[in-house]
DNA sequence: CCTTTCTATGCAATCGTTTGCGTTAAAGGG
DNA sequence: CCCTTTAACGCAAACGATTGCATAGAAAGG
């Protein structure tokens, strides 16, 4: 049915294998007979047929990425498809293609090992999220090139992830809020197992160092990602005694909720409190008012991690180290 | 270095044949020698190689799906990830992949082929964005499976789309505002040219005529999406004649500047006007104040999709038709 | 003019699976 | 007890491309 290799030989009335060498280009062929094969390939709308190709030189040209597709809410997903779109043009660049999976059919590692073990990709990004040690054993003892997407919890030596500059972020978060004339921020904190946050905390306790602010646990306020516990921590903070006037959010749904509960409790923004907030969504510029954010570049973030990703895939030994993306504050109308 | 079929039919002592059979379960084979070869492979962890497989029943399992990454708004995006996700679990529930591609790097023709001709996708889901004549031409005739999302002009017979009820939508807002008390909605519409934009119009006239509202073509006014073409769209509304107490814009970023002049020009919201938008960015929500949609489920258009392409992969023929899926009124603040 | 080198190409194996066909042996029918 | 059916499996040819090796002829060197 299609047109394949073997079709446009006969045409010319050459050996098949001529024809690849004519489209891979890493032989001598006289410049008649490459003429002759480029002019019948064209005719004929010839496509080289990925299967065939990939099943002998064992490359199939395309990448994996991990989606969490079970993490439906709207906020993680839309800043995540910002480092899709890089992942996916730094692929093409590269001649590559990229291929989505998502965890919920199948548990993530055998998706994982399916697409690996069968050969379906030649490298995989996945979130730090999906990372578990089977994974990393997996895909380790397989030599299998990949990268994380987020700073992770005993990673061995030879994995490699990216992220944002989760630290800096806290350190800036403070440095702003000091510039704008603020005295003592506090900083609601998710889960604290998570790396990122440990990072924010230390960059929060470096920042509070750096501007001379004398800073001790209790400014660092334990805040789940729902709106009751947003909520309650707000509550919790303005009934207590401790002196503050501005918030570091660890999100954007955080920073609504306590933007909201302010405003119903009359305090004005920025004047009486200031608030930032990690993340960019691109909602944080239409609340009211704006948010100020501790903003990262999701689209060089995905791009970091696909070239390290073909740097892996081409040289087994990568050259490149973990990296982390810088932060930098947006400031908007709620500092 | 991977382990293949024949590695477990050397350890099992048999045919790689009968190892081929008893994977795919289409044969007769002893349940003793079934029973040895699955133990086999469970024992070297065999996980069968795609391309291989593909080669022979020419089948990758893999659906491709076109993605507009030169569109960078975050609002678009946010909007597409739904349905992306949708889409990949539908497809990982067949036991396909999904891959994604724009049209960067190459233009979106070739890509396409390459894929296509290529054999690298089964079928292909694409935005009604990227269709154009030449396309349609090469799929068709070249009998591959593939559905469009978004209706778009010229579709011959053979085509199959989805899309959102846009003219319900548009009778829908009507009624809506009406409802809430409004006697006179205007519409701010985008390019005329766009099928959606029709039928969105056509949704505003029927529902206008449903509610017994004199109307005529002064009630449906050009605007474009930028914020620049909102706010000279409101401003020339204000300035005229016209009797109008409610804004049906074509979405969210529309709304939002219209939003702000109106706050601006201290106009109260709801009382004084209301403003109801098509979409549903997650957004829409976290404005002042939240914002009424039109909204659509997205998820669904894009399970929709996946579902009308397997229809199509396994049967040539498809049972479906061109698809719309309704929409519905989320009534928030701003009506 | 003969030998050597190199250019241009053909041949055939290979990648991992699938599958039509053939073969063996056991089972069933008379 | 013989013949036919069928269950169970092996053999080998595909699928489409790549690539090491072989070879013919041309060019080059002496």
């Amino acid at each position: 049915m299609a047109v394949t290799i073997k079709d446009i030989a006969k045409k010319v009335g050459v050996n098949p294998s001529t024809v690849s060498r004519v489209i891979n280009g890493n032989a001598s062929i006289s410049e008649e007979t490459k003429r002759k094969i480029l002019k019948a390939m064209e005719e004929l709308d010839y496509h080289p047929n990925i299967m065939g190709r990939s099943l002998v030189n064992g490359s199939t040209f395309t990448i994996g990425l991990v989606i969490n597709a079970e993490n439906q809410d709207a906020f993680s997903n839309t800043y995540f498809i910002q480092s899709v779109t890089a992942i996916e043009i730094a692929a093409e660049k590269q001649g590559y293609n990229v291929l989505i999976t998502s965890g919920t059919q199948r548990n993530d590692k055998n998706m994982v090992k399916d697409l690996v073990l069968g050969h379906k990709v030649d490298g995989i990004i996945l979130p730090a999220a999906s990372i578990t040690d089977d994974l990393t054993d997996l895909l380790t003892s397989n030599h299998f090139p990949f990268i994380v997407m987020g700073e992770f919890e005993n990673p061995t030596p030879d994995t490699l992830w990216v992220d944002m500059d989760n630290e800096q972020g806290g350190r800036l978060a403070v440095r702003h809020l000091v510039e704008r004339g603020y005295s003592h921020p506090v900083m609601f904190v998710g889960e604290r197992k998570n790396v990122f946050e440990q990072r924010r905390i230390q960059g929060f306790k470096k920042g509070m160092a750096e501007q001379h602010i004398s800073s001790d646990q209790t400014d660092i306020i334990e805040c789940g990602s729902d709106k009751s516990s947003a909520l309650s921590s707000i509550h919790a903070l303005m009934n207590s005694e401790k002196s503050w006037d501005s918030i570091i959010c660890t999100n954007n749904f955080v920073a609504y909720h306590v933007l909201c509960e302010l405003k119903k409790r009359n305090k004005r923004l920025p004047d009486d409190v200031g608030i930032i907030t990690f993340d960019n969504y691109p909602l944080a510029e239409y609340m009211d008012p704006p948010l100020t954010v501790v903003d990262v570049d999701t689209y060089k973030l995905g791009e970091q991690a696909a070239l390290m990703l073909f740097e892996k895939i081409k040289n087994k030994k990568s050259s490149y180290k973990n990296t982390l993306i810088p932060t930098r504050i947006i400031p908007r109308m709620s500092t």
